[in-house]
DNA sequence: CTCAATTTGTTCGTATGTATG
DNA sequence: ACATACATACGAACAAATTGA
């Protein structure tokens, strides 16, 4: 996939009109989410809401109601509207920065293989390497606890896959990669951009049309410079954390 | 696309329920970004498309006219719909992942303050650091072109800040930080998340409601274990590439 | 205890947008 | 182009529960 390819939505913003109540009650969530109003407190009643939001009533109390049935908030008639608890936000799913730690974090996972009937094409940038002859297509979604957090259309080299075709049908190709001793990687390169979950993302993640997502474009190449992997994985974006020591002279 | 498929995304996110015409649209431009369809070619007929995704031929069309609209696409009566250009993307702006570009990064901006009401709450987590006695806190808006690329809520320890307040008010606080040579930096850190604007940053940043942001938390310690920085930058998402170096074996 | 103010709950009518056939 | 259905959104009115003076 081209730089260009990674954007998915990136340029169609425009087209994420959500409904209007959609929108309030994500606004609320975030300011329940950033401790604005903790646990137990009264939030802003419909009147104030209306006026700063500039829509009805009605409007407003929808939006409640979204957020009622999440568990986040409760309503009482007289009294208020009150924050039962803070969406939960877990992004147990650390980026890795470096080999070893990527293998590691993809080792722990047994990826879900699927059926593909129009593998994505291959784009390969002049400075990622050369092309190989012939490459193998995977689909596969990770699964962590019976939930997907990522879906991986990969490329990997044909003769690297022919060395060992079952691993790749069940492990993450990577790690496959990975344990072949005499195999000799020059390059391990990423890039990471963010997108919104496409209509096939989006029921593949299990995750709202145009909802935040990480791509990351990982390109691995041989000592001749040969591009032998390929792979394309979206991250739920809820998931996903990234940690960078910019400068640590502690040590 | 059947009518459970698309009304069972709930999810913990923000419920973006779109149109199925936008969502049409969506799938459409990403064959066409993903070079599928490429400039000139016929794209499939409104029989076909309307079969593959199941809805009406009128929902079809509508989709196909948004993309007129963007002037990716082209409809000739008894000719078929063509494709007249991809979506650009324009990801300029490579995330920093060490200290030295991101003071280059940076350095390079004239941020534009803005007046603060309410000031952020500082939340110091006891790995980052020990808190200082007071600190000053800004807002900015960082410009590229005159478009709104991302939006700063800084703290900068009081203690250094009046070593030089003029400068914290007119450049980037790190910037302003990196140039004080006696100042003894001890760590610099960054983690990254994938979020979605609320309402005031989608006005801040020029975006509709739930565009996918990346948010960075910087905090700055000192010799002393002091933090003397913390910053969170709200990032377009669309503007965002992140270059990783997994492995180099190649010098 | 009563009254008034506050706040959520409910309903009506209307208009527009979306989607189908 | 038309008829139909449902979702979204508004404004306004009124009802019901709670609170405090």
């Amino acid at each position: 996939m081209s730089d260009a390819a990674l954007t998915g939505l990136a340029s169609t913003y425009a087209q994420m009109r959500a409904p209007r109540y959609v929108q309030v009650a994500s606004a609320l969530r975030r300011r329940i989410q950033e401790g604005r109003w903790a646990i137990g407190d009264k939030i802003a009643t419909l009147e104030e809401l209306e006026n700063e939001f500039s829509v009805a009533r009605v409007t407003v109390r929808q939006a409640i109601e979204l957020l009622q049935d999440e568990g986040l908030l409760k309503s009482h008639q007289g009294k208020g509207t009150f924050v039962m608890r803070t969406p939960e936000n877990d992004r147990w799913l650390h980026l890795a920065t470096d080999w070893d730690s990527l293998i590691e974090l993809i080792s722990a996972n047994v990826p879900k293989f699927l059926e593909v009937e129009t593998p994505k094409e291959l784009h390969i940038e002049p400075e990622d390497g050369r092309p190989a002859g012939a490459y193998e297509f995977f689909r596969s979604v990770q699964l962590n606890d019976n939930e997907p957090y990522a879906v991986a259309n990969v490329h990997v080299a044909k003769h690297i896959h022919d060395r060992n075709p079952a691993a790749f049908r069940s492990k993450v190709a990577l790690a496959v990669i990975n344990e072949m001793d005499d195999l000799r990687i020059s390059r391990a390169h990423q890039t990471l951009s963010i997108s919104a979950a496409d209509v096939e993302t989006a029921l593949q993640l299990e995750l709202p049309l145009n909802a935040p997502t990480a791509e990351a474009h990982c390109v691995v190449t041989d000592a001749d410079g040969i591009v032998i992997y390929s792979g394309d994985i979206v991250y739920r974006g809820d998931k996903v954390k990234l940690n960078i020591e910019l400068l640590d002279r502690s040590s």
